[in-house]
DNA sequence: TGTCCGATTGGT
DNA sequence: CCAATCGGACAG
């Protein structure tokens, strides 16, 4: 079951939390690429110092930040890698980065993809190198996420856990955020998961 | 227009 | 620990 508008317009911390368990596909009409989102992390918009919208910035770069809840929020860093984020909330430019994946289908084509073999861990336990995995490019900045090409689903029953672990740390890679560096807005699930 | 730097990654 | 690599933010 694919997630509805409502369950990304509310409380960035929540959904960053729920975002956990539930699966990231990218559907490019021919194969479904997928993955179990194993690691979030939340960036609070205005009043956040490592958010890219802190103080209320609305540069060309983050405009799909502020499209209502159920947006994808892509961008370019260090010259070489992407990032994607699910935009959160009714009308705040607030978001959560979608950090690491346990790949579950298409693993072959991620492969491919990210030219590495061996443990296929290594594929998408990185913002950079999930979007590599499954193709995230600036192309998908502002997609909806209930639509066809890119969205995020229920687990199959066979590997939704009993109950889910999780750990809140602190966010990583913002030290010029000052004390929000501290925030523990870092989700990480770490039960068991089947696969 | 010029400069500085990054929500990362991979190799030393 | 450090280089790669270039678009974006901001100062001038």
């Amino acid at each position: 079951m694919k997630l509805i508008r409502d369950f990304y317009q509310r409380d960035t911390i929540e959904v960053a939390e729920e975002l956990l368990g539930k699966v990231l596909v990218r559907d490019d009409g021919r194969q479904r690429l997928s993955g179990l989102i194993i690691e979030t992390e939340a960036y609070l918009g205005l009043d956040d110092p490592a958010c890219h919208t802190f103080g209320g910035r609305r540069t060309q770069r983050v405009q799909s930040m502020y499209l209502p809840g159920g947006h994808a929020y892509v961008y370019f860093v260090y010259g070489m890698h992407y990032c994607f984020n699910v935009v959160t909330t009714e009308t705040a430019p607030e978001a959560v980065l979608v950090r690491a994946l346990l790949p579950l289908e298409g693993v072959r084509t991620m492969q491919n993809w990210r030219r590495v073999k061996g443990d296929p861990e290594d594929l998408t336990n990185g913002p950079g190198k999930l979007c590599q995995a499954l193709g995230i490019d600036r192309s998908f900045d502002g997609a909806s996420l209930v639509g066809e090409q890119i969205y995020i689903e229920e687990p199959s029953q066979a590997r939704r856990p009993e109950k889910l672990r999780i750990e809140a740390t602190p966010r990583v890679g913002i030290n010029y955020a000052g004390d929000a560096a501290f925030w523990p807005l870092r989700f990480r699930l770490f039960s068991e998961i089947p696969t």
